[in-house]
DNA sequence: ACTTATGTGATAGTAATGCTATCATTTTGT
DNA sequence: ACAAAATGATAGCATTACTATCACATAAGT
């Protein structure tokens, strides 16, 4: 028997907490394989509803509609790495390891232990590469960031930013910084596997190291030179 | 009478060529206002056909989908910018220079004098900001690539990487520093608006001035520090 | 001017999607 | 053992995405 985390996630995401129940782990579980394997497009509840065995009606009742879920899954991600960041960060004083650390984390968050049975870390952090952007590119951005359904990828940015302002205080775009270094991360990982004209990296077997190296010499350029 | 640009973009993109026709223009004069207006997710065909007082069998003769036709205005865009870049460049030998310039078509090529009557550039630059990342972040993105769809974005990045490897042919990252400077544009255009605590930057009644600076400051930074 | 081709409009229809409602059944907590 | 809660089963409805057909208008070629 091992202790398991339990991400907690701002309420508004779902009508039910799907941590609490059978039914609702295997939801997220089988949803992030599902959104990975089809696309958050192709996705519905329908076809999740068949993959469980379970029904539409009974998915609605944790979930409003999938765009809420892909929400929730996303900030299931970024809890995740911000935790991790918390945890390997803890013990450590040097603000430009600690950058290093909080690099490697979005880079390859995804290869650390798993801590959470029904959720696959690293078909997970894929999804956040495809489908992260769409969680906020949206008509209803306005509304859903005044509900805090944000809030997770701004712990992520605020606790970058200030490793960011420790090594450099000078510096003029913290924050900007913290968010580029997430977003260019994904968005590299992405080119690399599907449009690598529009890189310098490339991306092997899930070998994530051209990316991390790239993001390392981007901060250092910018912070200490 | 003025001589209008003609964009010519891939053919895959539509079934009938929508800037030869009255009404192909008039799709693309309305699809860019009314995504804009609603969003992509909520914009479909049968509201485009209403506006236009046409119906929707007349729109799927132009194109299959509605991915297709945001697919066909954001190429448009890109190929509108890689223009402008090309002509505001032409006499400018200094490759500091030319990137300034580049910069400034990525935060504000829709300032320029409107070129083509039945494009609003000023808003469909907003939909490239909030919608752009939909285009390449789909299933069929490998397929889509393989026929050629994406080859705007493609000559964006290899004209700015070639610009940026002229300031200084040893960075190592030419093509990846390209794309982020377009990327970093977009996203940090959006935060400002709708995220405002993910950047540093901020954005009043499109004064993108700041953003402007910013992306110089990056760049500067890292190519010539 | 006549004919043919082409473009557009009008209408209908179909399959899939997104979502809600109701009732029966099973599981859980006490 | 019983009540309460969770789930399953089924139905249904409005919207979406797309296709097909036919009629009409207009432009083009001879």
């Amino acid at each position: 028997m091992s202790v398991e985390i339990k991400i907690s996630l701002n309420k508004g995401l779902y009508k039910k907490d799907p941590q609490d129940s059978k039914l609702g782990r295997k939801i997220i579980q089988y949803s992030i394989i599902l959104i990975d394997k089809h696309g958050f497009e192709c996705f519905n509840f329908k076809k999740l509803a068949e993959e469980i065995n379970s029904t539409e009606a009974s998915i609605y009742r944790y979930f409003e509609n999938k765009h809420l879920l892909l929400t929730f899954v996303v900030n299931w991600y970024l809890e995740w790495v911000n935790y991790l960041i918390k945890i390997n960060t803890i013990n450590v004083n040097d603000p430009k390891k600690k950058l290093k650390i909080i690099i490697n984390s979005f880079v390859s968050a995804s290869k650390e232990n798993p801590s959470v049975s029904y959720v696959n870390e690293s078909i997970l952090h894929n999804i956040v590469i495809a489908e992260a952007g769409k969680v906020y590119h949206t008509k209803k951005v306005d509304s859903e960031n005044s509900k805090g359904f944000f809030s997770s990828y701004k712990t992520l940015a605020t606790t970058t930013s200030n490793v960011i302002s420790e090594i450099c205080p000078e510096f003029k775009y913290p924050y900007s910084l913290a968010t580029n270094l997430f977003e260019m991360s994904n968005n590299h990982i992405y080119f690399a596997k599907h449009l690598p004209q529009l890189t310098d990296i490339s991306v092997k077997e899930d070998d994530v190291n051209e990316v991390e190296k790239m993001l390392n010499y981007f901060s250092q350029k910018l912070l200490f030179s």
